[in-house]
DNA sequence: TCCGGTTGTGCAACCGGTTGCGGTTGATAA
DNA sequence: TTATCAACCGCAACCGGTTGCACAACCGGA
C-alpha cells in the first residue's frame, strides 16, 4: 500500500541524466544549468513528483519539522499561541508537530524523547505544571537542539523565552480594579512553581502597595483546577468580608471564579468586579463580557516561532545569546468591572 | 548539530556480532535467541540507544505516525475529539501530526500532502466547511492509505465515518424543549453543506413534525460565524413573534446565540430556553450552565482512532468494507430550559 | 597547439535501520 | 558415520535523496 512511485530516478531515467542532476535541479543548486533546472522541474510537475521528505529529512537530518509541547490545547490561550506559530512556521515550508504533556511530567520527558526521535529541527515548549526537574530540557540543548520556551518559562536555563510582562499585566489590571473604586481585591493565582504565577502575583501585590492598600494573605488564593478555583471563591465570598473585586489569572481559574460567583447569585460588575488575564474569544462568553488583559497567545506563538528560525536558519554553531522577549498585555475593557 | 552518535553499529560492535542482528533482536525476531536477545537489550538500555525512526521509517514505509486534520482546535469540540484520539494513538506506541485546514480548501488539500510525503500511516479527517470538491481524498483513499472521517464526514466516499448520532441528537433535544413547554422553537444551524448540519436540522424536524408543531422557516438561521449567528439571533428575537426556545447545533453558534439574548437583556430560562449541541466545559461557562446533548467529542476521538487502527494493524490488502458508527449524544440537563 | 580555468554532470558513497537469503553449527535420526 | 533439519546469525542489498569528488567539455589566452 502506500505506493508513490515517482521518484528523482524516474525523473531521471526518463531525461537520461544521473538522479544526482536531479536532485540539484530540483534544489536550485548553482552548478547546474538553467536549461536543465527548466527541463527537470517541467517533468516532475507533470508527473507530480513528491520528493519523499523522510528520505531527505533521513539523509541531511533535516526534518522540516517543529516540535511543539504545550500542557493542553482546550481552552483559548494555547490554540490562539498555535495559531500564531503556524502562521510563521507554515511559511517557513516547515510543520508543527504538537505534542501535550497533560500537564504530566512522564508524559513531558517522554513527548521531548519523540520529538528528537523524529528529527525535529528545533522546540517550541511551555512546560507543565508538575515539572519541577529539568534536566530532560537541560540534555536536549546540550545536544545543540533549537528551543524556545514561551508562557510557562523555566528561567536558568540559558534558552530563549517569550512571554507576557505578568508583572505589569497583572499590576495593570489590578490598578484598573483599585481606579473603579474597588478596595478589597481577591486575585485567584495558579501554582506558584510557575514563573508566571508569581510574577502576576507580584503585579497584583505592586499596585496595592502603590496605592497604600494593605496585602492580606486572606484574599489571596491558589487552585489547580476550575474545580478548586470554584470552591476557594465560594470561601472567599463567604468570608464575613468579602471581596469587592476579584483578579483571575488565567482563563482556567476565571471560569471557577465565574462559577462561584455565579452560584452565589452575586451580579457582575453591581456586588463584584471581575478581571481577568484571558484570551480574547473566551471573553466575551460572560455576561456581561469581562475586562481582561489579552495574555497575547497568538503575538507569543508568533514571535516564540520567529525567534526558534533565528537559531535553525543561522549557521550552525554559530550560537548566540539567549533573549528574553516580553510582550505588553493589552487591557480589554469589557463590563466586569 | 543534534548528533545522537549511538546506533544500532555501536550496540553490534560492541558485542562483536552484526548490525542485523541487533536490528532482530531489538525487534523481538524469533530468529534471534533469547540470550542474544537479552544482551542486546542490556548493552542497548546502557547506552540509551534509541532507535533513529527516521532511518526506521523509511526503510519500511512505516513511520509510526497518525495524521489528523481539523478545522481548526480552539473551542471545545476538536480538543476533546484529540484527547480522545491521543489515548488511543498513544498506547498503540504511535504519534499525532495535527494539521489545521482553517477552514480553507486549499489548506486542506497542501494539508493532505504533507502527511503524504511524511508518510503518515493513516489519516483521521474532519472536512472544512468550504469543502465541495473530495478529489483529493479520494486519491489518497484510492492510493490505499486507510483513512476515517469524523463529525464533519463526506458521503459517498466509501470510507469509515464515525459521528454522533445527529438526528437522534437534535431530535432529543428539541423533544425536550417541547416538554418543557416551549412551542415556539427556534434553530441556529450552520452551513447545510454539511452533513452534521442537514442532519441536525432533520432531528429537529421530526420531533416538531411528531408533536404537531408547524415548521415555521423564519425560525430556521443558518450561520456561518459566531457573529453572523449573533446577529441572526438579534433578528430572530425582534420579530413580533420572536421564539420561546432556541436550539443552538454548535458551540460557534452557541456563543452566537447567546451573545444575542445578552444584548437583548433577556432572562434565560424565564424569557427563552437555550439548548445546545456542545461539549462539557463549555456549557458550564454559562450561567445558567446550558442544557446540552453532548457531542461526544472525545468518545468520537477514541472510536476514530480504534477504526482506524483496525486497519493500520489488518494484513495488507485485506481491506473490509467501510463501517459508519453512531454514537448517542446524551442529554445532560442544566438550568437554560 | 598547449594550458589553466570554468561550467555542468555523473559516480558512488552515505544516512541507519530492515530483510531476503544463504551459511554455520549442533543435535538428532538413519 | 553421515544425512537432515532446525536454530541462529551474517552478508549485502535496499529505501530515496544528498553530496564530495572526479571528470569531460569548452573557452580564451599564450
Amino acid at each position: 500500500m502506500m505506493n508513490n512511485p515517482i521518484t528523482i530516478i524516474d525523473i531521471a531515467k526518463l531525461l537520461g541524466i544521473s538522479k544526482s542532476t536531479v536532485s540539484r535541479a530540483l534544489n536550485n543548486h548553482p552548478d547546474i544549468s538553467q536549461a536543465t533546472k527548466d527541463a527537470v522541474k517541467k517533468v516532475a510537475e507533470s508527473l507530480h513528483f513528491k520528493p519523499n521528505i523522510v528520505a531527505s529529512s533521513f539523509r541531511h537530518k533535516k526534518s522540516k519539522v517543529i516540535g511543539l509541547i504545550v500542557p493542553q490545547i482546550s481552552y483559548f490561550f494555547f490554540p490562539s499561541v498555535i495559531q500564531g506559530m503556524e502562521e510563521i512556521v507554515h511559511d517557513k515550508g516547515y510543520t508543527l508537530l504538537i505534542l501535550q504533556s497533560n500537564e504530566s511530567f512522564e508524559r513531558e520527558v517522554e513527548n521531548l524523547d519523540i520529538l528528537v526521535a523524529n528529527n525535529v529541527e528545533g522546540i517550541l515548549a511551555s512546560v507543565s505544571r508538575k515539572t519541577k526537574n529539568f534536566d530532560h530540557f537541560r540534555k536536549i540543548i546540550d545536544m545543540g537542539m533549537p528551543i524556545v520556551f514561551f508562557d510557562r518559562v523555566v528561567k536558568d536555563l540559558n534558552a530563549d523565552m517569550v512571554l507576557v510582562d505578568d508583572i505589569t499585566g497583572s499590576y495593570n489590571a489590578v490598578m484598573h480594579l483599585i481606579e473603579t473604586n474597588r478596595r478589597r481585591i481577591a486575585i485567584c493565582t495558579g501554582n506558584l512553581n510557575l514563573l508566571i504565577c508569581t510574577n502576576r502575583l507580584q503585579g497584583y501585590k505592586m499596585a496595592l502597595q502603590e496605592k497604600g492598600i494593605p496585602i492580606n494573605e486572606d484574599l489571596i488564593i491558589s487552585c489547580q483546577s476550575p474545580e478548586e478555583a470554584e470552591q476557594e471563591t465560594l470561601r472567599l465570598l463567604n468570608l464575613e468580608n468579602p471581596p469587592d473585586g476579584i483578579f483571575a489569572i488565567s482563563d482556567l481559574t476565571m471560569t471557577g471564579v465565574m462559577r462561584g460567583i455565579y452560584k452565589m447569585k452575586m451580579q457582575v460588575p453591581k456586588d463584584i468586579a471581575v478581571i481577568g488575564f484571558c484570551e480574547e474569544p473566551f471573553r466575551t462568553m460572560y455576561n456581561p463580557p469581562l475586562t481582561a488583559i489579552r495574555p497575547m497567545g497568538f503575538e507569543i506563538g508568533r514571535k516564540s516561532a520567529e525567534i526558534l528560525f533565528e537559531h535553525i536558519l543561522r549557521e550552525p554553531y554559530a550560537r548566540k545569546e539567549p533573549q528574553v522577549v516580553y510582550l505588553e498585555g493589552k487591557l480589554v475593557i469589557g463590563g466586569s468591572t
